[in-house]
DNA sequence: TTAATTCCTACTAAAAAGGTAGGAATTGTC
DNA sequence: GACAATTCCTACCTTTTTAGTAGGAATTAA
């Protein structure tokens, strides 16, 4: 049970774009150096973070990111689940008839991995960005 | 981010195998069909819980495995790192001079991850198999 | 003796993760 | 106007993990 680095990349982008928000825009080329993250990498995340509207692009020589938010306005939960993240522990759909095994009826841990989605889920709303480079100064 | 297949499935058996533990030793078929897990699936996961002392076998015809200790004794933590589900959201190892980035230094995210391993253990840590199937008879 | 079971090892197919490759479009700077 | 730095876009690819299957040996109640 983990973070894709999908996930984790994206949050510590997101935590650098803070960081360095005074400068103007943050290229990837940064990112990438400092965080230690392949460029063409970096480069799908940034395109649905954007999508999201997490951050703003300025395309072409000394272009780049900035946050479209302050920084204490995202939670890590907008980040993650920016880039298809997702926290499901249960393989049944809600929708669907069947229930977890193809019986009808929810199997006996259904509400473990629901109340653990939610827990999680929890955990990802209380935290803010801002949080994390606060935290970072230490 | 989400549990797998064994860690789910060694929850289900367990919670099946304490509904079901005054009937004597539960046979692995019995709880395939029931659950709807593969058998050679299930045989896997159960030597798992047997080395870790969770579940005991009766071998040959009328065998099969009952719980070890009492379903108030049993964690689901216990459970779930028996069959080598490990929560692990940070990539860096501790024991490691390099930090998560490749770097001396700890990623920007670092006491994040932690944070989110140490909520997601401590869910598992309150919840016994007893709550399971006393949630289940709701 | 037979059927039902646990126990054991190896293999394998499919999916997901974690990228790379190659280029097109845009824009500031010389 | 050229060029270098950048975002943007699509496709591909390699490795690892997941989720099993296959085939049998050992054990035991009936």
């Amino acid at each position: 049970m983990k973070l894709t680095t999908k996930g984790r990349y994206a949050v510590m982008a997101m935590a650098d774009l803070a960081l360095f928000k005074d400068n103007g825009p943050t290229s990837l080329t940064d990112i990438s150096l400092r965080q230690n993250i392949s460029l063409p990498y970096l480069e799908q995340i940034f395109i649905k973070l954007k999508n999201k509207n997490l951050v703003k692009s300025t395309r072409g020589a000394k272009g780049g990111y900035v946050l479209d938010k302050s920084a204490d306005d995202i939670k890590i939960s907008n980040i993650i689940s920016a880039v298809d993240e997702e926290v499901k522990m249960l393989n049944c759909k809600k929708e669907s008839k069947k229930g977890c095994n193809n019986k009808s009826t929810k199997c006996i841990t259904h509400n473990l991995w629901d109340q653990l989605d939610q827990h999680i889920n929890n955990f990802f709303e209380k935290v803010k960005l801002q949080d994390l480079i606060k935290k970072n100064s230490n």
